[in-house]
DNA sequence: TCAAACTTTCAATAAAAATTGAAAGTTTAT
DNA sequence: ATAAACTTTCAATTTTTATTGAAAGTTTGA
């Protein structure tokens, strides 16, 4: 396979797996480009290569920087602005886990833990009550357990993860 | 709070959730509607609760039942089918993993087995070729990771899970 | 076999999300 | 201060996705 090629089918897979995971196809594409370029691109740049409009490039790439996984290289003596993606694959889970923990993750935790607290009411049996309780506590356990999994893979150093993970995937005796 | 506005809220804050993750708002607040209701509903139950089409209930709760989280429930001399959700939290993380797994991770990394071999040309100089296969090469590594941990994961059992991570989380010395 | 009681399908419609492009805004050099 | 070279915004539009509802299909009991 011609390296062009490579680059258009990386692209368009990366694009499809985004939109999978709630990230819109755009944005996706625009950030495998800038991981498959191996120098900063400029907005023009993005738009011959995706074929899509100027405010549509500005809008994902900035996107992508308050993700904190692109960002906004300047050259001396130029006026426009390049971007460039983050490189390190480690790094690029890593900032993607922190925002999506900050995002989706502590809503829900907050709504769980608001609804957690239910009265007892002539309209519903006790039973009904201890029910919907015990299902949101399981809930909120499993969501405390999920962040706290975030929050220390976050923080942790590469040689860590990689480690700690490789014991998970190979238990001992 | 009252249960039904604590329901309704939980409904409300899982179809968002959903929504951020590639779920489509409706089938997240019909899987949480399931969870929270002790007993199987009707689609006429559903359909009510959730102000929505016989079709549409009809759609998602197939979509549930594939992803193996909602079953059908028959019932003795009733001619009408029920659903209920999978009440065990654990176990629905487990199901939807192994769906995410099969649907969105096995593709791409075809994907990426596919682009790794590109072959040098004319085009390309060697430099881009060799960057482009490292980069490739290492989102592969991790795709490998991701999918070994989630595999491992699915094959776990409860009690495996739960104290493996709560080791993850509290590194000792 | 028929008809009642359901479920499923799917073309049409509605709603939501993404995209465009041109105008407005900003920065820099002269 | 002005103009050139950019970036940003946003109302209008297009595209995509979700939803409806009525018709078709299926199952069950008499």
């Amino acid at each position: 396979m011609q390296l062009d090629e490579a680059k258009r089918r990386f692209i368009e897979g990366w694009g499809t797996l985004g939109s999978a995971w709630g990230v819109s196809r755009t944005m996706a594409q625009v950030h495998a480009l800038l991981l498959v370029s191996p120098g900063a691109l400029s907005t023009e740049d993005i738009m011959e290569q995706l074929q899509i409009s100027r405010g549509n490039v500005n809008l994902n790439v900035r996107a992508l920087m308050d993700w904190g996984i692109v960002r906004k290289e300047l050259r001396p003596g130029e006026r426009r602005e390049f971007f460039s993606g983050e490189k390190d694959i480690h790094r690029v889970a890593t900032l993607i886990l922190q925002e999506r923990r900050k995002r989706e993750l502590q809503p829900i935790m907050r709504v769980l833990g608001e609804i957690s607290e239910v009265e007892p009411s002539a309209t519903a049996t006790p039973e009904e009550t201890a029910a919907f309780t015990q299902m949101i506590g399981s809930i909120q356990s499993f969501a405390n357990f999920a962040d706290r999994a975030a929050s220390t893979l976050i923080k942790a150093d590469e040689n860590w993860f990689l480690s700690t993970f490789m014991k998970l995937m190979r238990p001992g005796p």
